[in-house]
DNA sequence: CAAAAACTTAGCCAATTCGCTAAGTTTTAG
DNA sequence: CTAAAACTTAGCGAATTGGCTAAGTTTTTG
């Protein structure tokens, strides 16, 4: 499980873009409205609005249409989500640290640990 | 700072691809040749083979030639790396949600959260 | 030394991504 | 009711991505 975790494709994808990072810092300080956030980044909205789809997506954010203005909002489950992912892989690797820092990149590495099993 | 880190957009960008985390979940058990690690993945050799450079030029693996092979290992700096920027950001929202949680999405919020100072 | 093993390089192709401009659409302001 | 504001949709073009096959290159094995 989680080999291939769509969602979290998404998110890591989203957060792979300087411009989606930059949204999402600027709205951790507060909702705002598409023009608002288009600002600073000095791009054109349609630009700017498909960056947002694309962090709404990976529901790192929300958005809700208020009247002529589509406000925007941090949703910070995704994050979460995802330290949670890295907190796995970086336990994972520490529990076994004890047993590769001995070897790693080593001579008896190569033998050693190429076939521990392959479970595919 | 870290508004625009190169760093960090290969790093999340190499996370982005279901292949690429299979790559560093079986690498986290343990230092592995390229063959090896193309066997579950059912790719091609060269195409596995760009996956594992993206991962390293992402700093999230590292490669030695051994005689005729290459054996990987997992780099946990990188990973450290960037649990610490979703930490960071985490906290950012967190600080504020006490202040945001009754206007998110609610009307005040719109003309009240805008304009914080927008200091790009 | 001949040949197999294990990459490595060099393309090719389809799909996606990231930016843009131009032309709608929907609300709100006058 | 007209017009400006704030998206939204459509579509374009260059660049990148993710996969492949074919043809090297370097080591090791027989």
């Amino acid at each position: 499980m989680s080999l291939h975790d769509p969602d979290l494709d998404r998110i890591f994808q989203a957060l792979g873009d300087p411009t989606r990072r930059a949204l999402l810092a600027r709205l951790l300080e507060g909702p705002a409205p598409v023009t608002v956030l288009a600002g600073p980044t000095g791009m054109a909205l349609p630009t700017v609005l498909r960056h947002l789809a694309v962090l709404e997506a990976a529901g790192l954010i929300a958005s809700e249409k208020r009247g002529r203005t589509r406000l925007c909002a941090v949703q910070v489950g995704a994050l979460a989500a995802t330290e949670h992912w890295l907190n796995r892989q970086r336990a994972i690797w520490e529990g076994r640290t004890d047993r590769l820092e001995a070897l790693a990149l080593s001579l008896e590495a190569q033998d050693d640990a190429v076939r521990p099993d392959d479970r595919s």
